[in-house]
Parts: structure tokens; sequence; C-alpha cells
DNA sequence: GTGAATGCAAACTCTTTGCATGACT
DNA sequence: AGTCATGCAAAGAGTTTGCATTCAC
């Protein structure tokens, strides 16, 4: 794997785990995964397996605003989505658009900032909150 | 003011607070500068001062990825604007983008979710940073 | 054998809540 | 008077760190 680093059964079983969850999980979901698995993984093996990731570049470390961190894995391909979060019910649902990310860019080139990174969230209702309001 | 909520000094100092020490600023900021003051306004009214305001759509609350709520007064005019942080120096920039809201809202319209708001935040390296890099 | 990774528990930060006191209408 | 807001202190949630032990290379 990546230089500087051993492999450990912990290790894996974190990101196994992320893979699985897939999209914006929380430390404690990975957590409950895990402990589902019959697997005691302690909680700082997960944070710092995240650190690692994230540091990595092997996962995107994000935040949706309810003072917890998000976590997935990010794709090789560059290609990257954001998320919709719904205010009633805490769905996250991901999306992507070209015509925002062309913005991004356009704009990372006029400003004075090396812009390396960008996170967009979007709160709001989800149709399953609308019908039942 | 609004019905159904008192005026009081502490709350009004904390409104001031806001107003003056403008954008993207964190509790603890509002609470260094009352003390600054020797005011004795507790960290509990200034939370609850910023959760009351939130709601009533005077302050805009958000979030930078560092674990930590951000506040600033929210422009009458509708106006707003997002933010470019310096990983490196901690730096927070406001800047604004026709185009990307824009195209956030162009998207608003295709999507199933009722978009009501949205956050975005700019990750790089500040001019200062670059330079001495 | 050596250094990195682990698990546990304690520490820390940010934020919220319970409760008795004090203030506004 | 009655209600709402305050301050303090304690409680919570999420995350990080210290340390002795275990494991990979």
């Amino acid at each position: 794997m990546e230089a500087g680093h051993r492999t450990s059964a912990p290790r894996d079983e974190v990101i196994e785990a992320i893979d699985r969850l897939g999209c914006s999980i929380t430390a404690r979901a990975i957590a409950d995964h895990l402990r589902a698995r019959e697997s005691n993984v302690g909680l700082a093996s997960i944070y710092r397996a995240l650190e690692l990731l994230d540091r990595l570049g092997l996962v995107q470390r994000f935040d949706l605003g309810d003072g917890g961190a998000r976590y997935e894995p990010a794709l090789p391909s560059g290609e990257h989505h954001h998320h919709m979060v719904c205010d009633s019910c805490g769905k996250v649902e991901p999306f992507e658009d070209d015509a925002l990310e062309r913005a991004i860019t356009h704009l990372s080139g006029k400003t004075d900032f090396a812009v390396a990174a960008h996170d967009i969230t979007l709160h709001g209702e989800c149709p399953d909150c609308r019908a039942s309001a």
C-alpha cells in the first residue's frame, strides 16, 4: 500500500466499512457497523484511520452543519458530488451538477486564493417531507 | 422589536457584538469581545441569543468544517456571500459570485428537493500563505 | 527487535440544559 | 403577578490524546 504505513486488521475493517456504508457517513455509523460485526475496534482507531485516509486523499471529510464530521470514499476518478440535506428528517442526498462545478472553476481563476477544494451543501425539504407537510 | 420577545441588556450586547465583529464569527469571539468590555454576559446567554436570532433570520449560522459554528449578521437586502478558508492560517474571506448563485438557482429548479438555503465553502491557500510557502 | 498501531480511558472543545434568581411588562 | 431571560454549573456529544500493550515487518 502506501509507503510508511502498515496494514492492520482494524484499519482494513474501517476501510471496508467506509466502502460498504458509502456516502456521507459519520464516525459513529462506522463504529456501529463494526460493532454489529463483533469487531471490537476502538473509536480512537476509527478516528485515527479516518484522519490518515483523509490525509492520503482516500476519503473526503466534510461537514453538514450538524456539529459532526462526515466522511465518504473519494472517487479515484476525481469526480465528486455534493449534498442536499433535508432539514425536517435529516436525510442526505448526493447530487452533482456540471454548471455548478464550472462556476466554481471559473471563480477559482478569478480569485487570489489558491482554491484546492470546495464544499457545497443545499438545505431544504425532501419530497417525502413536503408530501407529509 | 418582535412579538413575544423582551429586550434585555445582555441580548442587546450580543447583537451589538455581532454587528461590530462582522463576518464569520464564533461564539467564543463574541464572549471574548464582551468580556473585554467588562460585560459579564454568560456563555449560555450568548448561545441562547444566537439561537433566537438565527430562528428570526437576523443572523446566519453556518459552519466552516472546523467543528465550531460560525455566525454573521444577515443582510436585510437578502444578499449573501460565501467563504474562502485558508487551510494554512485559518483566515476566512467572504466572496460573492453571481454565476454561482445562478447555477444554484437553476439547480434548485431541477431537483425534487425544496431548496431553501445553501452553504458554499472554498478551501485553499490565501495569497499571504502562498507567498511565504 | 523496533517502531507503528491498537484499545482504553481521560481530557478537551463546543454547545445545551436544569435551576434558582432577577428583570421586564 | 406572571413570564421570560439570566448566570452559573453540570451535563452531553463529538473528537483527540496519553500510555502501556500488541503486532507487523
